[in-house]
DNA sequence: GGCGTATTTGTGAAAATTCACAAATTAGTC
DNA sequence: GACTAATTTGTGAATTTTCACAAATACGCC
């Protein structure tokens, strides 16, 4: 039968926990939350490697560490079983000899316990303490994670506050920010994340280790995950870097999102940078519009991100109104579409693959599965019945834009 | 010392003056005014020819006469000289002999006097007749005109009143024009022409025989003159076939001005066609936006005269309110921009011609002078300044909006 | 002056576009 | 079924576009 190492007392201090662990192996011990932030290191040991030492100096592993202990498939493995993990060393990645174990509570991991084997190598009766240190640790994670549920609480009502309020005292909010603990260092953004079928929280699920990587605040509304995102390093970042960031994180978590719910079902907008709090509402307007006009035009917009590079898009509600103020109609396009239902034909969608392609034929023709000529033949037509001349770059901007407004 | 033929009596009506001069000459006799409109013709003949048939029937002398008798000079004879003119048969146009006169009062010339030669030939007697005539008539013009100044007075002061005016009561307007005598079968529009130098009175002048012939009215205000047009036929027009008299229309009076004035001194621009009287305002704001935007962008707009293809055009300064609301600027035209500032390169001007010349690149390097990979390179460099992808309709349509409002 | 970078021009070959013309196909009408 | 008109596809040649690569030129900087 076992001994019970950590039974004596119960430990009201993480960092106390890794100290005893630490002791009882003789090695080198980090504590770390899910996202791999650091929360507690053993004090005593002198000697260490790269890899601890620049998860103590950042507070977190490092991300070369954790994609290569992802590709080695260590954490599958610690996912999937309670015993610790036994990891050869990885020279590359400054990643000395270790044995690891999951903090779990269920099937919820809540943690990680690292065990260096730099003094001497560690042995099954080893493996038992971490067995051991991993339960003991378990009440004090729900501790913190209490005190963090609390804490998010208020932050998501903060950001809802900055979301929603037409705010005058920037002062006021950055007092909050400070209280909550909230470091939104200028430039930052809004970004919207808008699933057709799933509930928001599974999304946020999804991204989680994303939304930590990076420094991003959300909240949950529906369908839709709201980001606020700004970079780590405030000082040196620029509208432009952030975009940047911006794009590489979208890059990422959109592959992610749609690799589970397809395409299709995705619409992803970012308002513009914003400098001060109060206009935090201004991108999130932006980011809402961007996903209502993605969905609108999935197609025409699939690769667009940022609100700035909206182009006609960002104008076509306005100009919609515009021209219902007007009575103003394309005329040319009416006449297109009675021809078509006339004769059956597809002239509209004709010329709309042809604009969509910027007048290239060939990639018309193909896109179409017609002839070149056949292309070429319809669109002599279209100048004909329309009265436009697809040679003319105002008339191609009036057929473009009143072709997609007559999808509104 | 001649004979006194027209002493006896003032000719109070003007249809008594042409009997009288036709039972003297023993020939058919017609007057008409400045504009060859039908004022009077002698009634005891019988035989004449097709062009006065015609002239009688259509109360006008048809256009084909006119034409063929400005370019054999007839007029110009008759603008020239006092003296009567004899003009010999022309059988093309279905004209037979005959001597015409000009009706003058000093300089100016206020109708004609025309005498066949059917039943006898007319001799330098019947020309001294006709001389006497001619005199004889002036005061009878004179009276015409000041009842026509009167009666146009009344109808310019009803044209800027529908120009101006915001009305209710379309019925009201249309007893008011009835009472002008002035027939406005709807559809018909509002036309502004604007002149940068000469005062619109000249103009006028210059537009008198179109003004004339096809139905239209107007009014000046300073630079410009205000066309209302609509067709002479009111039943059997639509809104299509009044924009295609309308093209006809401006083509003629524009060369005419263009050839006075030169192309980059005249804007000519035309409202919607409207159904009732009291739209005529809105099409007159039309044509005025019109005029504005031509002047901005003469060399865009330079065949455009219908509002409704004005395109892009339309919708630039709605766009510009809105970008300045929302604070949107381009930031890669902007970049591209600082780039030319700072290196003394022209990519701007590359990329206007590229765009207003749809994106073909043979016509774009010979119009900038430039070798065509010389161009290519721009356009690629463009591409990495800017940010924007010039193969992305989205993309380009944004760069050529933009452009655009960059120069408002 | 020499150096490096940005820009322009030249060459040539593959691909795409334009155009005229002919043949085949389709659809509607009598 | 035969006829007509509209549409599609095919062929071929002249022109244009695209791309890669090399050489010449321009410019700022040390």
């Amino acid at each position: 039968m076992p001994h019970g190492y950590f039974d004596q007392h119960q430990h009201s201090d993480i960092n106390e926990l890794a100290d005893v662990i630490g002791e009882l192996l003789q090695n080198p011990v980090t504590i770390e939350d899910m996202d791999h932030r650091l929360l507690a290191y053993s004090s005593h040991s002198e000697s260490t490697d790269q890899a601890r030492w620049s998860t103590i100096m950042g507070r977190r592993v490092p991300e070369k560490v954790l994609t290569r202990l992802w590709k080695d498939g260590v954490f599958q493995h610690l996912f999937s079983q309670v015993d610790p993990v036994h990891i050869p060393e990885k020279v590359e990645i400054g990643l000395g000899q270790r044995v690891a174990i999951a903090i779990r509570r269920g099937s919820d991991i809540l943690g990680y316990i690292w065990a260096q084997e730099v003094n001497r190598p560690l042995t099954s009766e080893d493996d038992e303490i971490l067995r051991q240190a991993a339960k003991a640790a378990v009440p004090l994670f729900l501790q913190r994670q209490g005190k963090r549920k609390a804490e998010e609480g208020r932050r998501k009502e903060f950001l809802w506050e900055l979301l929603l309020g037409s705010h005058r005292d920037e002062s006021l909010l950055l007092q909050k920010a400070a209280k909550l603990q909230m470091e939104i260092p200028p430039p930052f953004l809004i970004s919207v994340v808008d699933i057709t079928e799933p509930q928001g929280e599974q999304l946020t699920q999804l991204l989680y280790p994303l939304l930590m990587r990076d420094k991003v605040y959300n909240v949950t509304d529906g369908s839709q995950v709201i980001l606020l995102i700004c970079s780590r390093k405030g000082g040196q970042c620029n509208d432009g870097t952030l975009l940047q960031l911006v794009d590489q994180f979208m890059e990422e978590a959109f592959s992610k999102i749609v690799d589970k719910f397809g395409e299709e079902n995705v619409f992803v907008g970012c308002g513009r940078p914003v400098q001060t709090l109060t206009d935090s509402r201004q991108s999130y307007q932006e980011a809402l519009q961007m996903v209502q006009v993605k969905r609108q035009f999935p197609r025409e917009t699939r690769h667009l991100i940022h609100y700035n590079k909206l182009g006609l898009y960002r104008m076509l509600a306005h100009m919609h109104l515009i021209n219902d103020a007007q009575g103003y109609t394309n005329e040319g396009l009416g006449k297109l579409l009675a021809y078509d239902r006339e004769n059956q034909t597809n002239l509209m969608e004709t010329l709309e693959v042809f604009l969509d392609h910027v007048g290239k034929v060939n990639v018309t023709a193909s896109q179409l599965h017609i002839h070149i000529n056949t292309l070429s033949y319809r669109l002599k037509r279209i100048e004909e019945i329309t009265g436009y001349n697809l040679d003319d770059p105002n008339d191609r901007f009036s057929l473009y834009a009143d072709l997609k407004l007559l999808k509104i």
